[in-house]
RNA sequence: GCUGGGUUCGUAUAACGGUUAGUACCCAAGAUUCUCAAUCUUGUAAUAGGAGUUCGAUUCUCCUACCCAGUACCA
């Protein structure tokens, strides 16, 4: 009978969900999403050594603020699920509160032989790790060394009966079976086989802190909360044999779940996979959300970077996944119906931030210019300004296809709220707008590059004033806010352009450098909005009180 | 080292034995514009190397190289 999909995101809370991670919870969400099943979450969280404070909130409120709402595990106040109710029967989601649940099942696999109880010391293991690599060699628990080493299969059973009662710190082991192919199926690579030579009697439970290790628990718990599919990272492939020797030895062979591996998130540049480090360091956020460490130290977020979530949320499932179609821009439902699993592709993606920023331009595009406004408002108000907000939409209007986040709504258009003559004080830097193309690594600097020094003419931008602010281009100009000062007809962008350029022709002026020197005046660079906008902005006299500051300070 | 996984333009990927090897980002050029941005058009650029199987291999097999992961009483 065909079972009903349930699928689990599984993280340990040593500290904050950073994209791999959420890509990895976002493709089980579409999984399960999918198939009118369940998503669910569970902590893993047997290492008290690990544990980070704060990580868990951190985690759902990652994943909520992408839309990857859980259906088990976590309530509406966002909190893991400690009591078992209809909506949550297999609660706690957190395994160190499920405790009692497991010992039980390591008990189970002693009493059938698949395990054994080991009394080795940490530290005499250690030591044989050190002889083993001195000697070039590798130390493995396995079947070739655990006849010699202090456990129940090599002790006298009285003293392993007294050992049990009397110490503290023995853990039990799996019995990896000798020479034994194990024939596996992943739902991305296909066929895998291993044989078991290769592999170690890993360790399923301590006695130290009462506690199973990943390895049980999470077999125990796939199967308790009815998993059908673990999608998880490909770090875990190693570990898929055990795995399946696990189930095995339960006799859950039936009810196994169906496994895939996801390919690694790589750094943009060179080789290894993405890491906290490389996103401050390179300028873009590796986690959804703002964390601070406890040393103080804040590691970049999406979510205050300015990102949106669906933009978020459809770059992260484009990387490593295709729907073998050209489409690109995905809502949620969208990618529900168009993800599927066979497509995920087996190796690593790297991390390109430039089309992380691409999705988000596209995103911002896609907003309605009522609810843009909405948003910039607040942006607006943090530096110090407050305008209308039918005002504001019109801004937002003529400018948002310069931005990639709302936030650059205020540096490409900050000139159209303040004056020059007072960008120092509103930390308004001209030319900004146009200054943070990156260099293309493939292209080598051109050594001929004259260099200007932007504070001898600040607020106008040095490279502009060098190359507009001539007399020719400057007495025309100042004709030209003369000209306006006394325009009296329509109030729109296109009638003040028409008639702006037609007093230009009219004096045979050159059109380009006239504009470029007013642009100057106007923005504090050669480069930004049409003069006819801003002059529709900024009114008239500010127009020519603009030109009068420029040349009070360019002139001469 | 060993075990496993991977390898198509700089990047993400498409082509599941037959294509002029496609698309997007980036980059460049042109068009347009009062500049910049945007937009449109065009362009640069890839099957890691070598053997085989086949009428034909990006695709299948093997070898080599390189990359990644695992190799804990961490997950």
């Amino acid at each position: 009978m065909e079972r009903r999909t349930r699928v689990r995101f599984a993280p340990s809370p040593t500290g904050p969900l950073h994209m791999g991670g959420v890509r990895t919870a976002l493709y089980n969400y579409l999984y399960a999403k999918q198939r009118g099943g369940d998503f669910i979450i569970r902590i893993e969280d047997t290492d008290s050594h690990r544990f980070v404070p704060g990580a868990e909130k951190y985690i759902i409120e990652a994943l909520n603020w992408c839309g990857i709402i859980p259906d088990e595990g976590v309530d509406e106040a966002g909190n893991i699920v400690e009591q078992p109710s209809e909506r949550h029967p297999h609660a706690p989601y957190r395994q160190s509160q499920r405790k009692p649940i497991y010992r039980q099942y390591a008990d189970q696999l002693i009493e059938n032989g698949y395990a054994y109880y080991a009394f080795d010391s940490a530290e005499s293991l250690e030591k044989a790790r050190a002889e083993a690599e001195a000697k070039g060699e590798t130390f493995i628990y396995n079947q070739q060394t655990r006849m010699s080493l202090r456990n129940s299969l090599t002790l006298p059973a009285e003293e392993v009966k007294t050992l049990l009662e009397t110490t503290n710190d023995w853990t039990i082991r799996f019995k990896m079976p000798q020479n034994t192919v194990v024939k596996m199926d992943d739902l991305i690579r296909g066929h895998v086989e291993v044989n078991t030579d290769t592999l170690d009697d890993k360790v399923l439970w301590k006695k130290a802190d009462e506690l199973p290790t990943y390895h049980l628990a999470n077999i125990v718990d796939d199967h308790l909360m009815e998993i059908t599919e673990v999608i998880r990272g490909e770090e875990w492939l190693p570990s898929l044999p055990l795995h399946y020797m696990l189930y095995k030895a339960f006799g859950w062979e039936d009810t196994m779940p169906r496994f895939a591996h996801l390919p690694l998130l790589l750094k943009p540049v060179g080789n290894g996979k993405l890491s906290k480090r490389d996103g401050d360091k390179m300028g873009f956020p590796v986690f959804p959300l703002n964390w601070t460490n406890s040393t103080g130290e804040v590691y970049h977020g999406y979510r205050e970077d300015g990102y949106y979530p669906e933009a978020f949320v459809n770059l992260l499932a484009m990387l490593g996944w295709n729907p073998g179609t050209e489409q690109e821009l995905f809502s949620m439902d969208e990618l529900i119906k168009a993800f599927s699993i066979e497509k995920v592709s087996k190796s690593g993606a790297k991390f390109n931030p430039e089309k992380a920023k691409w999705y988000n331009k596209e995103y911002l595009r896609l907003r309605d210019d009522d609810q843009l406004t909405e948003e910039f408002i607040p942006i607006l108000a943090s530096h110090g300004i407050s305008r209308p907000k039918e005002i504001v939409k019109e801004v937002v209007q003529l400018t948002k296809e310069r931005a990639i986040f709302v936030k650059d709504i205020w540096t490409v258009a900050s000139y159209l709220f303040v004056s020059p003559s007072e960008f120092e004080k509103y930390g308004i830097k001209a030319g900004a707008a146009v200054e943070q193309k990156p260099a293309d690594p493939r292209r080598a600097a051109d050594p001929r590059a004259k260099v200007y020094d932007d504070t001898v003419t600040a607020p106008f931008l040095a490279k502009d004033v060098d190359k507009f602010w001539k007399p020719e281009n400057y007495t025309p100009a100042q004709k030209v806010a003369e000209f306006v000062s006394s325009y009296e007809g329509q109030w729109k962008p296109e009638a003040i352009s028409q008639a702006i350029e037609e007093y230009i022709k009219s004096n045979e002026w050159p059109m380009g450098k006239v504009m470029n020197c007013l642009r100057l005046a106007l923005a504090g660079a050669s480069s930004g909005l049409g003069i006819a906008d801003i002059l529709y902005f900024i009114g008239k006299e500010e127009f020519a009180e603009r030109v009068r500051f420029a040349s009070e300070r360019l002139n001469g």
